[in-house]
DNA sequence: TAAACAGTTGAATACATATTCAATTATAAT
DNA sequence: ATTATAATTGAATATGTATTCAACTGTTTA
């Protein structure tokens, strides 16, 4: 492999690690959908909303009273989270009521907490 | 609780739920700097790096040519990610070599990459 | 049937951020 | 000493996105 199939701004240093780490890459897609994920819930209102639901099911208005916010910003982060498969939700007349639908979720928090309590406690 | 000390343009709906829910809630701060760190992992470059600083320890130049872009871009990531405490280096003459610093994040991508295969296969 | 309310939606605005480009620092080699 | 290379950095640009506002849909109730 000749330092030319390399199309970057400077030398492959250390050819085999690259190689090898080459190969142990999954494809472009992967990556994109899983930064797709995370940037969901990188996002203070969703995280709130997020830890809302694993604790009640709720509809728009109580999860808009319980973050302070309106119901219109809390609808479309909701929609963010619906698309994203992440909540799921059902009417009752008026209302739509609101529940996680994602069992990966709370693990995540906890693994994210603990890398934050490394640092901030 | 009268409905007026909730400031949000609707009403409450389930007075119980919403008292119940905001017991429960951690402060506002850890919301923030949970969403911080995901927002970290959201971004496919970062995720890219981060996968492949998980197979081997490499330079910029390395993780530049793995990736396919430019030093200067890799080396501004490399930045974000070592303010957030997820990677680490060390200098060895002209070269400065990374390594993942955070043990939680081949979890995250496990818990993360779950999630992806239950909508996408 | 008209009014009230829960919720959604699209457009506009304001803010955040990823990459590029150019300049700079630090180390190594000639 | 001078040149070349690895890496960082700041500014500029381009793109993405969270919230607000106003309009709208659908359901209930008076």
């Amino acid at each position: 492999m000749s330092k030319n199939e390399f199309i970057c701004d400077c030398n492959v240093i250390h050819e085999e690690k690259v190689k090898d780490t080459l190969n142990k890459m999954p494809k472009e897609g992967l990556f994109f959908r899983l930064a797709e994920f995370f940037k969901i819930l990188g996002d203070a209102t969703r995280a709130k909303i997020l830890y809302a639901l694993n604790q009640n099911e709720m509809c728009v208005c109580d999860i808009a009273n319980v973050l302070g916010m309106s119901k219109s910003s809390v609808s479309h982060q909701l929609g963010t989270l619906r698309r994203a498969n992440i909540v799921k939700c059902r009417k009752e007349g008026k209302e739509v009521y609101y529940t996680l639908d994602d069992e990966h979720v709370k693990g995540l928090f906890e693994l994210g907490i603990e890398h934050i309590e490394e640092f901030y406690k």
